[in-house]
DNA sequence: TTGCTAAACGGGACGTTGTTCCGTATCGTC
DNA sequence: GACGATACGGAACAACGTCCCGTTTAGCAA
């Protein structure tokens, strides 16, 4: 994959060089700026650390959801990718669902209010939550199939319902340490389980 | 219980009537301005409905947290009071459980954005942080003592946690038919159960 | 190398929101 | 009716997201 495309798919080019350049300091200083003040940082803080003005954050990224998609892609590849490789890693398909779900959950604790933002339907956040759920949602419902395939699940249940859950649990994970979102995900998976 | 009385314990009770005419409107306006804007609704839009200055409702409610707690507080004391009862109905405790969880998913969901600044830690809503959780926790844990002790549920989960859980399984439960808030917190729940 | 044009830039302007301050109006009492 | 404390209103301030416009610069052609 060129690493100069971004977005969902609807890659353009930079042409001139100066932007490529540009666009590379915003996506290290986003970064950055994330892990300190979380994605809700301050657009002003990224443009001063990335040593751009504040439009043209706006112009590379239109809303600070294409921002964050591409500050998070490379993981977010990692995490769906991560899905088949557990199926076949020989553990059953329940064992290997935990296992992504933990994935998942470790994700989005590490960045600091992702899953806040991620869970919000509005707001201009819609291309996020497209983002995320296009990709991961068909790797989640590849473990529930296979799972549900086993009898070890119960297969009422859609993809797509359980990672918006699992996603909810982890918002606020972050900033308190009382709070364990892998062992609530942990026991929602649980509870999906039949009786034998 | 008086009705002039506010917050949690530490009432004082307004020594001017205009002062306390502004409160029961600031009290009218914020409930409806809630229903139809979410709990995050702008200040001056509920002092507006209430024909007061912003000011106002400063002086009398000196956080958002303080407002929403003042508004959804006879609520609040309801679902606490039906945990005892359902206790007390005859079913086994872990029925009583999941009917009381129910319900204060219920609540929940039916006041926009209501569980979103809950979770939060930060924002100056501990209060209502704080009001939440001393008044149903208790009610929480009397529950998820009893269902272990009858050896429903597995005992190592403390009420703080599950409720936290709950709550951010709520969140954006509105503003989305499909997500089923409920139905999520019951699959929470029967994650707790004990294999017999 | 030099000059031109479209692309890209910077930062200031604007609108929205939370919060505070201060001069003014009102209530309750003497 | 007058007075002091209480409460009020709205303007003022600060922080933020967003947009606009005059200026700069990269890339290309002569």
């Amino acid at each position: 994959m060129n690493d100069d495309d971004r977005g969902a798919g609807r890659a353009v080019r930079p042409r001139r060089a100066d932007a490529r350049r540009n666009e590379k300091a915003l996506l290290d200083a986003a970064a950055a700026v994330f892990v300190t003040s979380g994605v809700d940082a301050p657009v002003r803080d990224i443009a001063a650390k990335a040593g751009v003005g504040t439009a043209t954050i706006y112009r590379h990224f239109p809303t600070r959801a294409d921002l964050i998609i591409a500050v998070y892609r490379h993981q977010v590849e990692a995490c769906a990718e991560a899905g088949p490789a557990l199926l076949a890693a020989g553990e059953t398909p329940y064992a290997a669902l935990g296992r992504w779900i933990d994935l998942f959950v470790d994700f989005l604790v590490t960045k600091h209010g992702l899953a806040a933002v991620l869970r919000s339907d509005s707001g201009g956040f819609e291309t996020l939550h497209a983002y995320f759920l296009d990709r991961l949602v068909p790797v989640c419902a590849e473990l529930l199939d296979a799972a549900a395939a086993a009898g070890e699940i119960r297969s009422d249940i859609e993809a797509i319902e359980l990672m918006r859950g699992v996603g909810n649990l982890c918002i606020g994970a972050d900033s308190d340490p009382r709070y364990d979102a892998r062992r609530l995900a942990g026991i929602l998976i649980a509870g999906l389980r039949l009786p034998r």
